[in-house]
DNA sequence: CAGCCTTCTCAGCGAGGTCTCAGGTCAGGG
DNA sequence: CCCTGACCTGAGACCTCGCTGAGAAGGCTG
């Protein structure tokens, strides 16, 4: 059933990955950054129920669509309690599937954080969460104003006035205060784990190298 | 009464069948995929009551709002162990259902479970209950209304302008407000069990760890 | 009407963030 | 090798932001 399922969603236009047991299931959901998880209660090694429970448990929130026999061990309060997005009974139509897939890619299309990247430097604009090398780091507004702006533009250089321009709304200010928070920032971001990512260009600016120095 | 809160409906934009009996409303809800149900407890052929555990039967888990008279044979107690996601007692404001229907409709446009937690922290809507590690947690109604946006928010820096759209309903009143109440909200919740789950984002706004604090 | 609860305003304070300044360091050109 | 201009940085003044206690206003209940 995979591998028709596979099969009609790829001639619906999504790519598909398919995974022949649980455990195969749980590593591919981890590492691939899909958009949308289909997961049938019944499967070999690692039943969907526990794949669902143990991503949850390591907090990766990837939409989940279960599928399970209608007489099942587990029913659809347990798929949902265990934090499924959504659960279809089979025998089901192929339609309701597709368009509970659809509803659900819809939901979390507006939720999805836009996170920057810049080697294993990470900045996430809703959170206000910076990260590097997976160990956060706090920043004041203003500094995050400035790094935001060095990411949105990772390897291009940047002049100061640009800077002003756009983190500080002016552009008749001292430039120094450009230079200063940038020393700030690196203070944070470079010196404690020897980067050096944020790189001065000798009369022209600055530049954030994108494989995060 | 329901044709009158058809013509409002409308007028208000949204598009709504009527169903004359019990039978009827089943059928229709049934087939009609339909965003929220509205279901009067007193109907002919088959109740209300009726008509919500048939559809919860079916795992059809449309939204419904329930309506009873004040002393009608089941109460709200009834109407939620139901399957129903809110209730509203005759005689009853048409502003308040309207807030409610899209109360609903907003907060099922996600599917999330209907108890929203993080970590040990836990807020169930429809009850309006909060505890904090397995015990329960009193909040006026306007700390209820800020917790359970920071909460639908978890993780996410809210800024104080969208908390008073989303809590207060205005955008043009003082931030202090939202800051007071951040702090009874802290003296309920946080301080009492050592935690530190609402955090200040200075410049930014708050953040309400997902994790409890 | 009295008492209680909730909401909201206000003003003071203290921590933390921003920015200026001046002196130091460094790169590049003559 | 020295000069010059660009950049870096430590120190500190200033001031903004957020927290809090006090209390007024309004509503609900008994």
């Amino acid at each position: 059933m995979a591998a028709a399922l596979q099969r009609g969603l790829q001639a619906e236009g999504f790519a598909v990955d398919l995974a022949h047991d649980g455990e195969q299931g749980l590593h591919q959901a981890r590492h691939g950054d899909y958009d949308i998880v289909v997961l049938d209660i019944m499967l070999p090694r690692l039943s969907g129920y526990n794949v669902c429970k143990q991503l949850r448990a390591e907090e990766n929130w990837v939409p989940i669509l279960m599928l399970s026999a209608k007489d099942g061990e587990y029913d659809m309060a347990d798929g949902l309690d265990l934090g499924a997005d959504d659960y279809l009974t089979k025998p089901f139509s192929y339609v309701v599937l597709v368009a509970r897939l659809r509803a659900l890619l819809r939901r979390d299309a507006g939720r999805r954080p836009a996170v920057l990247t810049a080697g294993d430097l990470s900045l996430d604009p809703a959170r206000r969460k910076v990260e590097r090398a997976a160990s956060p780091v706090e920043l004041t507004p203003r500094e995050f104003a400035l790094l935001e702006y060095l990411m949105r533009r990772h390897d291009e250089v940047v002049s100061k006035a640009e800077i002003l321009e756009h983190v500080w709304d002016t552009f008749d200010t001292d430039p120094n205060v450009v230079e200063v928070y940038v020393g700030y920032l690196r203070r944070k971001v470079d010196v404690p784990f020897g980067r050096n990512a944020i790189q001065t260009v000798r009369g022209a600016g600055y530049r954030l190298a994108g494989d995060g120095g």
